[in-house]
DNA sequence: TTGTACGCGTTATCAA
DNA sequence: TTGATAACGCGTACAA
């Protein structure tokens, strides 16, 4: 068996209490005991039950992540950051991967309920009003990633001012005919990615006097398939345009794949601009928008472990920008 | 405050035994006072508190995956897998990624002293026996994936075999100036990857009475760069190879851009094999000897829960056979 | 400075 | 069928 906090007191020849204090290096405990415990805890390999501490502590020293279809190159960048940050502050890592509403409202009644984790991470999911108050109510630290909630810290991403300097960055490249591929808009929350991004194209082109055509504009599934499919209909139109700029790069790539197999040139014939900056775009030569993953994780959870501290700590709003990264599919 | 089994029981009128046969229906109950129980817990929203309930059951309900680098696209792939299954048991994943030789021995030697997690995965990591013996003795069901222990139950991939199929493939396509990137040959276990795939590739050219010559030998860093640098190497020599076999995807994309910068064309004057099968192979057309990500990790987890389920079980090995997915950087 | 006793919220045992 | 009570392993007042 495993040795318990008794037996290291038996071996020690003290009391539990005092063993309490020598892990927890509390207050004073004479140098001498001190030794005899330290000891006892060696020769025992006693480690103190992490299940029977949090029953006093109410801590459980494991963040949770919650987020939907957490593989997906986005998450998984993002992740990265989280992952290492968490780790730098000792703590364990929860995935709550949800890919139906069903699961997602469980996590969101279940978990702050009680604490199996500290404090949570929310990825790309905003709840709503009653949900927020709730987390609040009980206390749950929580932190919202590209996502908003006025009752909670969220970090967000300039999505409209990214899609404003995409489109800005490809009208001084000369083009006038720029289409837009879109991904499905879901929610009717006020941070809205699809949304925000749309309205971000709209305000660049209408600056220029021009205006974004229904034939030159798609709203598509955030993937590959729903890239190529929205590329091919735009693509195969009367008067096709001489760019396009694409709310993923995810929906970018099935873009190239049209653009290739109608023999479209890029970016000759053809520019593009992608969204998020995942490994793929690099690898694939796309210009992208690129969003800060990497910190989007990591800031998360720094401003996650702050309100683990301080728990009634007021809710912040934290913006952050995007970068646009110039490669092969955009001619400069 | 959140209510406890007292307050329900406090509300239904009964003793708290009650409450706890109502919530795990363990024996009889009188229908009477099982529905008094039931309306008591809906009206006061009580959750039996987990923590509170691993204290005496020793059962933690999630699991734990060990993993070196879980961001790298392997991993990803096998981690949806893993997540899939395990959520299909209602248990929670608890990820502890390991980047350094520390954290990977702190993993081992911790988690199996007090259960954090009813059982744990471990990725392509093969425990030394000191270690392997350890999870037996305190009884913490562990599941190897693309690892080997002879004491733990072992997922493991045929790569001697795929080399070999890889290998063969070339010949049959006409090669016979076949090059070999591996990826650096870590510890001295009984399964290592990179040494199983070298004995393929060395198994098929002796039996084609070939042999790999220095020249067409590399071995380096299991990255892109790796692969391009050993690449640039091999395909500036005196006499370069038509055909290249390589032991991972990500090392194949740098292979792809040394081709390329080369000037070299891909397939007709080089012919590229890849291995694992990872998304980015798909998008970039890249032939590779695919592995069963996804179903190492679901098999894996499965598995898992059968030795949660009865610990004393034997450990097994399975075997895992790759696929050669044929594509554009190969001409049949 | 140190030991004892109590409580955290459950499950399990044992009378009743 | 049910209720009281003892664990589970730890932290912490409180008393010594």
């Amino acid at each position: 068996m495993v040795a318990t906090i008794h037996d290291v007191a038996r071996v020690a020849g003290v009391g539990i209490g005092t063993v309490s204090r020598v892990i927890n290096n509390n207050t004073s405990v004479k140098p001498g005991t001190r030794e005899r415990v330290l000891a006892a805890i060696n020769q025992l390999n006693y480690k103190p039950n992490p299940i029977a501490r949090s029953m006093i502590s109410k801590r459980t020293n494991s963040i949770g992540v919650i987020a939907p279809f957490f593989t997906r190159p986005f998450f998984m960048e993002v992740l990265q950051g989280v992952e290492v940050a968490t780790a730098s502050y000792g703590k364990e890592l929860v995935l709550y991967n949800v890919r139906t509403d069903e699961q997602r409202d469980h996590c969101f009644s279940d978990l702050p309920m009680h604490r199996k984790v500290d404090g949570v991470l929310i990825l790309s999911l905003s709840p709503d009003e009653a949900v927020a108050q709730n987390f609040r109510r009980v206390g749950l630290p929580v932190v919202l990633v590209d996502a908003y909630s006025p009752l909670l810290t969220s970090l967000v991403v300039n999505n409209k001012d990214g899609a404003y300097q995409a489109i800005q960055y490809l009208l001084r490249a000369g083009h006038q005919r720029i289409g837009f591929i879109n991904g499905i808009i879901e929610g009717n929350f006020k941070f809205n990615q699809a949304t925000d991004r749309l309205e971000g194209v709209r305000c660049a082109l209408q600056e220029a006097g021009l205006s974004l055509s229904a034939d030159l504009q798609e709203e598509t599934a955030w993937s590959r398939l729903g890239g190529r499919e929205a590329a091919l209909r735009i693509l195969t139109s009367a008067h096709r345009p001489s760019a396009l700029f694409v709310a993923s790069d995810i929906q970018a790539v099935g873009v190239l794949e049209a653009a290739k197999s109608l023999h479209i040139r890029v970016p000759e014939e053809l520019a593009i601009i992608g969204f998020d900056g995942i490994e793929i775009s690099e690898l694939l030569g796309l210009t992208t928008m690129q969003q800060p993953m990497w910190q989007m994780g990591e800031q998360g959870i720094h401003k996650l472990i702050e309100l683990i501290e301080d728990p009634l700590h007021a809710p912040e709003l934290i913006w952050l920008n995007t970068t646009l990264i110039e490669r092969a599919t955009t001619s400069g």
